[in-house]
Parts: C-alpha cells; sequence; structure tokens
DNA sequence: GACAGGACTGGAAACGTTTACAGCACGACG
DNA sequence: CGTCGTGCTGTAAACGTTTCCAGTCCTGTC
C-alpha cells in the first residue's frame, strides 16, 4: 500500500524544504535541480496531493457535481457526457449524483467545500430549492425551468416541443390525441401538460385524454398506458419522454395494437432508445447535449467569479420516425 | 450567501469554545444549555462544517465512489440503485464517476483522500489496474473478474449465463446460432465469447458465427449485427448484453426479419429495456442487484479495517421472453 | 569593491475541523 | 474541612497543503 506518502516526505527525500516541494511539484519558482530531485521523491513514493488538505488551504476543490432524480433515464447520461467533454478541458472532475426529486438538502449539502460547482437537475423547483440554491456557498447552474432572477437556469422549451409534436401528430390526421404524462406538480409535467393542452387548443381538438403517472420512468407509465388504452384506442398518444413512450408502445404490443397502424406514438427528449425501438420513436429532441454545454459554461464563468445569466433557453427539433408514419407500417 | 459560516463563528455566537462548539454539534460531552445555545446559534448561521476540513482532521469522508466505463447502460443505473440503497444505511454519500476503460487514473486518484473506498467496474482488468487497486489508499471492490487474491471482487458468472442461453436456443430448436459480443480484450467479451464456445460445443453446433463489436454499446453493435445478418440469417443470435440485442433487434426489423418468427434473439443483463422492447427480449439476469449489494457491503466491511474477502460471484438465471419462443410470435 | 537586484530557498501562518489534554468548579464522601 | 471524582470547559496540537515573507546567495554594474 502506497498510502499517505505526504508531501513532507518527498521534501525530506528530496532534502529540501516543504515550500520548495510544494512550489517544484506545481509549477512556481524553483530551481532545475530541485524540480528534478522532488519529481524523482514524488514517484519513488508514488506520492498523492492530498485534495482534502489542498481544497482547504486553497478554496478550490477542481470537481463539480451533477445532481440528477434518476441514473437510470439515458437523457441524464447524455447530458453528463456533454458535461464531462466541457469540463474535462478544464481538468475539473464531474461527479454524478442520485438525489430525491426535490433535492434540498442535496443542494445545501453543496455548500460542504466538496465541489467548486454544482449542476442540478430539479423535477420540482420548489421555494425550498430556490432558497437553498441561492444561498449555497457555490455557483449552481439548474437544469429545468427557473423564473427566479439571481439563479443561473438552463431550460428545454418543452411547451413549444410539446407544440411540434402535436401540429406534427395532427398533420398526420390524428384528431384524437391522448397525453400520458408525469406528475403535473413538476416543472417537466406541468409544462408539458400545458404546451399539450395549448396545442390541442390551437389545432381545435380535444386535449381531455389525459393519464398522470406517478413518476417519469417506464414502470409508472406502463399502468398508465393501461388505462388509457382501456377507453378506448385514440388516434396518436403522446408520452412525456421517451422512456414512458417505449412503456406505452409496449403496452399496446401486449394487446395487440400496433404502432403507427393502428395508433400513433411519440415521445420527448430523442434519446437512444427511441432511435432503437421497433417501430423506431418519433421524438422531440429538446437539446440535452446543447443544455449540458451551455450549463458547463455557464457554471465555469460563475466559478471564475462571473454573476449569474439568468434564464437561458434551447429550441426544441422535431425528429420523425417510423411510429408516426404510416407509409413505413 | 450563507457561504463560509464556520465553527468559529457557531462558537462566537454561541459564547463558547470551538471545541465546545464542536463537541456539542457532534454529540460530545457537553451540558444542555450548550448544546442549545451552540445548535441555536448553527441553526441561525446555517452552518455546514466543511468536510474537506473534517475529512483531512479525521481521515474520513462518509462518501464512497462509484466508477463506470459507460453511464448509459442500464445496468450500471441499476447497481447505482442497489448500491445507493445499501450505503444510505450508513450515512454514506455516493457518487458516481464515468471514466476510461482502463481506469488506471482514475484508481490512483482515490488515494487523493476524497472517498473512504470505490466500487470499480472495470471492463479490463489489466496488471495495472490490479497494480492501482492493491496500492491505492482507500479500500476498492472490484466489480469484474479479477483471480487475483488479495484483490475484493463480485463477478458475475457469464460463462454459465451464456451456457443458459445457448442450452435455451438449442432447446427452442436453433442449431445455427450467431454472437455478437464487444471486444474480446476485455473481462466480459472474453468470458462471454468463451462461455459461448463452449456451450456450443457441449451441444454439438457450430461456434465460427461471431462479430465483435467495437464496444458494448447499441451504436457498435448495429454494424456488428449487419455484417452477421448479411451473411445470412442463423437460427438464433445471441448479445453480449442487452443493449447490443435491442441493436440486433433493430437491426432486423429494418431488414424486414422478425423475431422470433425468422430467428431467435436474446440477451445479457436482463435490464429493464429488455422487458420493454417489442417482442420482449429473452436474457440473462447476471445479478446485478445482488453483485452490487454484496459489494457494498463488502467495502463497508473493508472500510471498517476487515481483510479483503477475495473473490465472490454470483449465480446467472435465464429469463425468458417473447424474443426466443416462437408460440407467442 | 560595494551594492542593487534577481533567483531561489526555508520558516511559518493559514485553511476549518477534531480531539488529547489540562484546568476548573462542584458535589460527595471520608 | 480536605480530597477525590465527575462533568464540563478551554487551549492547543494536529491533519497536509499553499503561500506570504524574510532571508541567502550569486551575478552584474557602478
Amino acid at each position: 500500500m502506497a498510502e499517505g506518502s505526504t508531501l513532507a516526505a518527498v521534501a525530506a527525500r528530496a532534502g529540501v524544504s516543504i515550500a520548495s516541494a510544494s512550489r517544484a511539484l506545481n509549477g512556481g519558482i524553483a530551481s532545475t535541480s530541485t524540480i528534478a530531485r522532488v519529481q524523482q521523491a514524488a514517484d519513488d513514493l508514488g506520492y498523492r496531493p492530498n485534495l482534502m488538505a489542498r481544497g482547504l488551504q486553497s478554496g478550490r476543490t477542481g470537481q463539480v457535481a451533477m445532481l440528477v432524480p434518476d441514473a437510470a433515464n439515458p437523457v441524464y447520461a447524455r447530458m453528463m457526457s456533454a458535461l464531462q467533454s466541457e469540463l474535462d478541458a478544464h481538468g475539473i472532475r464531474l461527479l454524478m449524483q442520485q438525489v430525491p426529486a426535490e433535492p434540498v438538502d442535496a443542494v445545501a449539502a453543496l455548500s460542504a467545500g466538496l465541489v467548486d460547482g454544482a449542476i442540478v437537475v430539479a423535477l420540482r423547483v420548489t421555494d425550498d430549492v430556490l432558497a437553498a440554491v441561492r444561498t449555497a456557498a457555490v455557483p449552481v447552474v439548474v437544469l429545468g425551468l427557473v423564473e427566479t432572477a439571481g439563479v443561473d437556469s438552463v431550460r428545454a422549451d418543452s411547451h413549444a416541443g410539446m407544440g411540434l409534436l402535436v401540429d406534427h401528430l395532427v398533420a398526420q390526421g390524428a384528431r384524437r390525441i391522448g397525453l400520458i404524462v408525469g406528475p403535473v406538480d413538476t416543472t417537466p409535467g406541468r409544462t408539458r401538460l400545458d404546451g399539450f393542452v395549448a396545442a390541442c387548443e390551437r389545432q381545435g381538438i380535444a386535449a381531455d385524454l389525459v393519464e398522470v403517472a406517478d413518476d417519469f420512468t417506464h414502470a409508472a407509465a406502463r399502468p398508465a398506458a393501461r388505462a388509457m388504452l382501456e377507453r378506448g384506442v385514440p388516434d396518436a398518444i403522446v408520452a412525456a419522454n421517451d422512456a414512458m413512450a417505449l412503456a406505452t408502445l409496449r403496452e399496446c404490443a401486449t394487446r395487440g395494437l400496433r404502432v403507427p397502424h393502428d395508433l400513433l406514438l411519440a415521445g420527448l427528449d430523442d434519446t437512444e432508445p427511441a432511435e432503437l425501438s421497433v417501430p423506431s420513436l418519433t421524438s422531440i429532441d429538446l437539446g440535452a447535449h446543447d443544455r449540458a454545454r451551455i450549463a458547463a459554461r455557464t457554471l465555469l464563468s460563475r466559478i471564475d467569479g462571473a454573476a449569474p445569466t439568468g434564464q437561458q433557453a434551447v429550441a426544441p427539433r422535431l425528429v420523425v420516425r417510423e411510429s408516426t408514419t404510416k407509409e413505413t407500417a
């Protein structure tokens, strides 16, 4: 075990003071020979600077955290990859943590000095969460809809996304469209429901066929889909995200309903499984990659001392696939 | 910003020494009135102990890390959940980090004092990785196949799992079975290939229809599936994991091949998407949940000072679904 | 040959916490 | 009334690092 070799040990081995050793390793002012000796000693001992001590002293940890409600949702994995490639360039480590839907405690814990900043995905952006974000000791960027000034946020325009989707379905001939959504006291739930209703009104069709699932997962969507289909088969179903759409697709198959032949189906998020399902799933790209990139940059500039930017939004994009195009059936 | 209120500030506000404040908050010896005053002062100031300072002093961080090669693979999300429920009971925070397939640097970085231990998923358990694990300053449990003594590991028996799968497919009438696998210089790649070949030999069938994809993702499996199908349609295809099986399913659909009517298809890992696909996917449950639970317990006892346990394995279980049962077609 | 300046070095303080130790007051017991 | 233990408190040392500051040595210049 090469544990715990300290800078003091390195300095002793190199025959210099701790201060010189530190400077030699961190590119401070030091003579060539000192640098060489210290470097050699450090290698010999397998020295690793203690990040706790460094963080305590310098106030910088070189880490940021990403807080997500559900690690199994592929959209967060995609965001994480985008974040990471952005942060890697700055030598910053990205840590992911799965936290409850209302991450008040987790956000408050960010003030404990472990990270230089955080990116928080919050399904419910309550006043408590906002307060926690605002009083956190480190900059926080919220991924989600935040109206409050002084809080950085990057949001998807799922309202507009729903509009694109409904327009597309109507253009494909659907008149009776159902929505399977997650809890409407969450930001995504509320926005997607509102977007759906608004789009239906604009198109002059009914928006009363709505099922609310317990959360935004496969598992919760399945019974919701079942309930909806038992009330009759609509022309099309929209689900609040791809995972829920795929659960719906599965339920359709179980009932012998063929998509898109018997009904059209679409989701939101445009995750990889949407592309791979049979039939492949029409979806709305809510710009997960771009949102993550913007969030990373905003966070980095905040860490560098910049003032909060406020809300930023990313435009949605319709991605049409087999599940809403009858021709391919 | 309630940033940076230190213990010294709390102590001053409560009119006691720093030591007393620390004791009052951490359940040490202190009078009732002191505890009350300190508690009150801490609440007023929104005090959060600095974990860096605490960690530096006490050597304990209350955190463990999980290192995974691909955050998008649902099997890791499942493991993470299992780990978390195990660790939550001990008040330990779980951090996930996405690292390269050969996580030497990342494992070495564990010695930097940020975490009390780690669970590492390594696709390639090279000597370098083993050395890094053994010399790490904190206990590490490897999820994967490790023969070396003195290193804790929990492995899936994917060799046996392949056996179950091939037996099942042969029982369903398949004689010509193809395998789509990831890189064979990885542990899972090698084990699954060997298991496949062994099972085929045991069954007296050919094992020459093998495609090796660049990694274990959807994206890499797709062209591999295409290549295999272009050489003719076998009776059945096995993929090294569910994600790759689903990519194969997609490729079959694109070519107008129906599963299970025209060929059988199965994967490994038994992740949720396998259950949801159409047709639902036969898979091998490699015990992700159990492996994670065992790994967590092993790690906890290691952190408490126990000696390494060595290798532990979890038995596989066949889960038959639509993709390998012709009746349901 | 003195002196300014630069290059380099070591001592020591600081970051915020925990904890060993010593001190203090108080009640009980002899 | 002295002594001892008990319950609580404060002082100070440590954890490992970075960084300020003062010092030393050397080189070049007048």
